[in-house]
DNA sequence: GCCAATATGTAATAATATAACATTTTGAGA
DNA sequence: TCTCAAAATGTTATATTATTACATATTGGC
């Protein structure tokens, strides 16, 4: 069995500290994954100084399961889910071209992983799924 | 249908140059994923001075199939499979407490992930699976 | 042997992430 | 309301991972 929904337990969005608040509000508005200097960069206005202002909030955000890091790029999402619908593992589709992510769930797929880990007594921590390829709109273009 | 197949002809070991022979050499010998540092250090006494010359050569094992890049870990690992044996997609487990990676493939996990990319008209360039957790020799210590 | 493709050497720099330490804010309980 | 410990923040320095740019050397088909 996994244990990806340790942290699934949804924070209410007003608990936000004004660090997190401003990375999560910035990874919303954005269409693609953000790296942590990227927020910052965008922060600047808003009184960010250093990156780790920036990685405090992001490890807040990914604990609480309002925001994801994609492993293969360095880089963060706002999760797509509506709030309070807490997720399990998930699988990111990322267009290489425009960085568009597609964030979805298979249960079959979990399923199996979980599977295999019970079968080799491996206890699972983490899921990490991520698809790395080019989207319909990109690929017609 | 997924393209992860572009780069699975393996390539004849002898065909290696000596420093993708050093570097994969390096990784068959260690237990644990390395870093690119980490080989570098290791190879300082063989005449390597700077990174390029890891990376470089850690860039063709990995395009010949012959070693693995962890995304998760930002760390490299000697493929696990017989040479000359090929593989598509592949998942890895990876003991946070060890180090050691398990290489394993699972045809249905990597039709569904082919399955949903057709639906989406997603074109699929590589398809990236790891397990966080701790493996049983770990768990039990 | 010629020459283009590939591989290598080296220095500088970019991009990502954390350590260490000081200070401030928050909020539960006395 | 006061106290105090936990959590959050601010700041500087540093560690780790990866690439750019350019020069030189080696290889292998022709
Ligand atoms: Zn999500
Ligand atoms: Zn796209
Ligand atoms: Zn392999
Ligand atoms: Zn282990």
């Amino acid at each position: 069995m996994s244990n990806d929904h340790k942290h699934d337990h949804r924070h209410d969005l007003s608990t936000l500290t004004r660090n997190q608040a401003f990375v999560f509000e910035t990874l919303q508005n954005a269409k693609a994954p953000m790296s942590a200097y990227t927020i910052l960069d965008e922060l600047r206005d808003d009184g960010f100084r250093a990156p780790l202002q920036v990685y405090r909030a992001l490890d807040k955000l990914v604990e609480m399961g309002l925001v994801h890091r994609l492993e293969s790029l360095n880089a963060f999402v706002a999760c797509d889910h509506p709030e309070g619908d807490p997720h399990g593992a998930i699988a990111f589709a990322i267009c290489e071209d425009c960085g568009q992510v597609d964030e979805f769930a298979d249960d079959e797929i979990v399923a199996r992983l979980g599977n295999w880990a019970k079968t080799k007594k491996f206890r699972l921590d983490k899921t990490i799924i991520e698809l790395r390829g080019t989207c319909e709109t990109c690929a017609n273009a």
